[in-house]
DNA sequence: AAATATTGTGTATTATTTACACATTTAATA
DNA sequence: TATTAAATGTGTAAATAATACACAATATTT
């Protein structure tokens, strides 16, 4: 928002290398003269867990980050879309391919890799940690708390926190929380998950009103099982009403 | 959100391209072996005039795109940051740095460029039109408006699209519609505004209320001129408070 | 001086959000 | 089998926010 002037402003009026009129040549021309940029996806993929919300990393083996932890990534293959490189990258790393993914924000500081310039697309990524007993645990793969985590490498830690803040705002107009539970979940499940996503404590009975008022929750007449206490009926979201359900494009002007 | 399943799984045991442990022989051999991908920036400039929102457009000069109409980009130099491109592509075409400029989302489909495989990241920028009057006219570069706009040069209608989606989104949880505006305006030219790119009409006196009770509006104790009755006060936008105010990250769930 | 066009203002109604307490149900325990 | 423990399931009153709606005041033009 705070505007920069940078020093090599191109010329207006002489500047051909526009990409509205960008061939081949020219782009060659420029990565040569240039350099080269690579592109890499990051996924950010978060899971729930013991009423945390955790996030699943690997250590970087770059000599100069020295076993800090890293998100999950890799650069794009020059015949792939950057959808189909996160999903591969999930693939790869999780042995999973039915999960919520969406693209979040690209980051290309000049420094943020030590050996090239790399421009990366951050993905967020949800998945069902239930689903999914990690069995590749290459780098160490683990997953880790999202709120004390210590330093991770690259600009790893900012990207996390820019998806992490990013999650916080989507699961509240968008249903894809529900990635994160089974199938069937207890109403305290689902309220726990909200709690510990956006760090607040919500009223019980209101939370239930809530979801119930949206019409989303389908009853599957179940009950919770192996809890020492009153079982809980267990829902499940029904996405097809949520599709058809008509999108508002008012909300109301507030900030 | 739909899962995809690429069929160019790398094998997660043995791949070593991960971009967590890339270093500069990796991303060359890669590059050099897959193909090189291009990053372009693309500037989506609104500017809302006459009370329409409207799209700062040039004609492509690629055969392919037989003069159709293309958004502002340009390749990303090698030694700037993604946000530097994106205010250099401003300044070199509207002659501003002085502007509202955030990103949007980065597009990537393997087709887009009939030239080369290019990843954009689209930007969204908003100026007020009335502080410039476009000298620099390259390409035809015009004012366009956005809701009845012919087809579009490479995937830029679909980047138009979400970037005005996106703004329609934003303009209600950040103020950065009074970019569009003079910095002195009456709440006239903002409820136009609103109702404009929003594409809805709105009650006058509710969206007064609404706007004075959020307290950011600042009483300049000056009125219109030039208008042909009665004119209304000018308020300009006070940004400091709306610094100051603290963020809610709880909005209320709902979808 | 009259006509025109838009500004500026308040209230009643409805909908939404919030705060809050107790009986019920199951499992575990005595 | 009776008791305890722990969480479920439920409703209402109060406060807040959103909506619908009409008329007097002011500047300009004729």
């Amino acid at each position: 928002m705070s505007p920069k002037t940078p020093s090599d402003q191109a010329s207006a009026t002489t500047d051909n290398a526009l990409a509205s009129q960008t061939n081949i040549k020219t782009i060659l021309k420029q990565l040569e003269s240039d350099g080269i940029i690579g592109i890499s996806v990051d996924c950010v993929i978060f899971g729930f867990d013991d009423n945390e919300l955790k996030v699943l990393l690997i250590k970087s083996d770059l000599e100069k980050f020295d076993n800090k932890w890293s998100l999950l990534g890799d650069l794009v293959h020059n015949h792939e879309d950057l959808d189909q490189a996160a999903y591969r990258i999930l693939k790869a790393r999780t042995g999973m391919d039915d999960v919520y993914l969406e693209q979040v924000k690209a980051f290309g500081q000049v420094g943020r890799h030590p050996a090239a310039r790399v421009v990366t697309i951050a993905y967020c990524s949800l998945i069902n940690i239930e689903h999914h007993k990690l069995k590749i645990l290459d780098n160490e793969l683990h997953w880790h708390r999202v709120t004390t985590l210590s330093e991770m490498a690259f600009d790893h830690r900012m990207i996390l926190n820019v998806c992490y803040e990013w999650l916080q705002k989507r699961i509240q107009e968008h249903p894809l929380g529900f990635s994160l539970l089974p199938k069937q979940f207890s109403l305290r499940e689902l309220q726990n998950l909200y709690e510990a996503i956006l760090d607040v404590k919500l009223d019980r009975r209101n939370f239930r009103k809530k979801f119930f008022s949206m019409g989303l929750l389908e009853d599957t007449g179940e009950l919770e099982s192996d809890v020492p206490h009153r079982p809980g009926k267990l829902y499940k979201f029904n996405y097809d009403k949520y599709q058809k359900k008509e999108r508002k494009k008012w909300f109301g002007i507030d900030f």
